[in-house]
DNA sequence: AGCCAGGACTGAG
DNA sequence: CTCAGTCATGGC
């Protein structure tokens, strides 16, 4: 089955998405939506997203959502707020880190990161895979970078088509695709609503 | 009452 | 390099 024939019947099953980015209401002095979805890929590893909302409430309940205040938030605190989002020890870690590169690399310009960085950049940063990189690279920084995740390779099966690794179901989609991020965008959150409908 | 969610790292072998 | 074990909360 070609992939743009699949996403046309996702779509008309499912019909738009609305991942990211997508920020209503949330504007507070020094908020950063392109950080919040960067946060948002690492909390969400995993996790249900509802988990993850909740978690983010709590961030932004604290301004904690933008570079300087993930750096200089205390550990001990950052656990306590992201605990709904489970793995609270490695997660406040990796947020650490994250933010660090980017204040040492990008001086805190989280945009910067996420239209010029590297998906190997990205991939040598503690914390981050194959998975959450291409989730920020296509939500964070609209880069045309198909995302994988085990819907996808569900939804690949059943139609007999299987990969060894995680670059083989990459290539998979986007030989078949105009690298258009809008498109890479709602397929994957496509795929996602086809597995929690199973 | 389990099972699993919008994964990634670590340590064996 | 492959792969089980580990991490942790909340919804269903």
């Amino acid at each position: 089955m070609k992939a743009m024939d699949q996403y046309c019947e996702l779509f008309e099953r499912f019909g738009a998405q609305g991942w990211w980015p997508v920020h209503k209401g949330k504007r507070r002095p020094g908020f950063d939506p392109v950080f919040e979805i960067m946060v948002g890929t690492i909390l969400t590893q995993n996790t249900s997203w509802k988990n993850v909302e909740k978690a983010i409430e709590n961030l932004h309940c604290e301004q904690v959502l933008d570079v300087p205040s993930m750096i200089q938030v205390h550990h001990a605190k950052l656990k306590s707020l992201i605990k709904p989002a489970g793995y609270y020890n490695q997660k406040a870690k990796k947020l650490k880190i994250l933010a660090k590169h980017i204040s040492d690399h990008y001086n805190s310009d989280s945009k910067q990161v996420a239209e010029s960085a590297s998906r190997g950049e990205l991939l040598n940063i503690w914390g981050i895979g194959p998975e959450t990189a291409d989730s920020i690279l296509l939500y964070a920084g609209n880069r045309p970078e198909f995302v994988i995740d085990t819907y996808t390779r569900r939804l690949c099966k059943t139609h007999g088509i299987e990969f060894k690794t995680y670059d083989e179901y990459k290539h998979h989609f986007e030989s078949q695709l105009k690298p258009d991020y809008k498109l890479f965008n709602q397929y994957h959150a496509l795929i996602v609503a086809w597995g929690k409908n199973q």
